[in-house]
DNA sequence: TAGTGGTCTAGACCACCGT
DNA sequence: CGGTGGTCTAGACCACTAA
């Protein structure tokens, strides 16, 4: 590890503790510790890469503001995972009118298709056009009432052996099954979120009439490094349910 | 300030630097320094306190990740106002199709009236039913097209002087004329997202055909602790703009 | 009891800002 | 230049967990 003041002259300066969580999250995308292991200790670490403690735990620090390791007092610190129960509702922000998360989900695949990407969805999973894309369709139900349509994009090259049989044999959410089978972790999404009205084929799933308002909305996932790695198109009845945001 | 030692030993345990930071808290809610202005030194908020620089800051940390402060480095460290440009955008998520801040943003007060709290708005601001509060209609146009129309209540104890023509003669956010004129500064919001159909008074003032699908946006706005001073319903008109939306 | 993360301290030095 | 926040260190002790 370079001291501070040679690396001090660098054009892009960066402090020490960020070097170390580039490390880290090196680490976490390499593999070397998988969801819901613990990494070594904070002192194991500091002695690993030569610097104080209180470093390594500023590293970590961000980290788990992120959401990528989670620290258990007396325990350790572990990579987060979608498989962990307080993980479930933290991309699906679906809330009763009584702010709590809605009980008995079920959720069913309607199809599971690889296709040559469309132009605008290669764009935006970055890939070139034409390259292989995994297609779902799946209908979230809440207490056997149909809530969500969702249509996922995946990319076909980390996503070799998705089938709908794989997808419809799964419990749980479907970021713990890509996170398990697939070795890709969803970090962070960005949404975009209007009003619409549901057209003949909406309608039908979710048993609304057509021209019913219905909440679209549309996510980019990230994986390490911003590298987007799913697209989904989500059609929201929102007569029971809504769709929960804070504010900060 | 009580030694840890002394401190452990209480039901509640709270580290020393959450004392610090419910104390800078209580200075900020009592208005000893008011939005904009610099807050002392760390140093001299140390010494003050009798702990060290260390605690401080990590107090300050938590104060700045809550939006409470503004740290600036070489400068000092500053209380968040609504006035800042950086705070504008920061309740209003409505995005263009590229993901920038909408431009040319104007508010129109359609009618602002004191009347005695409905039941469920006098429970939701806690106040008993019956006490006097505020209800500002109001209509925001971005390129000179209509685009959200608000109803807001508001506490009428908290603001005594507020009318229309007050509101209309403001140039900029509401919550900065909140924050100067009546001293009460917006920390957090809750939302609650549904799609509805248009209904016949809501459709005239968005220019939309009846029944059109809008974002209807439900908003309960809090100040120091946890104190609900604040309700909306604003109604989106979602085609040209959308609702932005992160997840962490 | 041993090992983990959590808190607190004191001190040094760096980066940044305004004068 | 002096003052601010930002980084880094070394060391002590506390709180929590599991064996």
């Amino acid at each position: 590890m370079l001291p501070l003041t040679d690396r001090a002259k660098a054009p892009t300066f960066s402090p020490l503790y960020r070097q170390i969580k580039a490390l880290l999250t090196g680490s976490l995308q390499g593999g070397e510790w998988k969801p819901g292991e613990a990494i070594p200790s904070e002192l194991e670490l500091a002695a690993r890469f030569g610097v104080s403690q209180g470093t390594v735990r500023k590293a970590i620090d961000e980290l788990a503001a992120e959401n990528l390791l989670v620290r258990r007092q007396g325990r350790g610190t572990f990579v987060a995972s979608h498989q962990e129960a307080r993980a479930q509702f933290r991309f699906l922000r679906l809330r009763t009118e009584h702010g709590e998360a809605p009980g008995d989900m079920h959720s069913r695949i309607l199809d599971c298709r690889r296709l040559r990407a469309p132009v605008d969805i290669a764009r935006q999973l970055r890939l070139r056009s034409g390259e292989s894309v995994v297609q779902v369709r799946r209908l979230l139900s809440f207490g056997g009432r149909p809530a969500v349509l969702d249509e996922i994009w995946l990319p076909g090259g980390l996503f070799k052996g998705l089938t709908a049989e794989r997808l419809s044999s799964h419990i749980g959410p479907l970021y713990a099954l890509f996170e398990e089978e697939f070795g890709t972790r969803m970090i962070r999404a960005s949404e975009r979120l209007r009003a619409v009205s549901a057209d003949e084929s909406v309608a039908t799933e979710l048993r609304v009439p057509v021209g019913a308002p219905l909440l679209l909305v549309e996510r980019t996932t990230f994986t390490y490094n911003d590298q987007p790695v799913e697209l989904r198109r989500g059609f929201y009845l929102t007569d029971e349910l809504h769709y929960h945001n804070e504010l900060g």
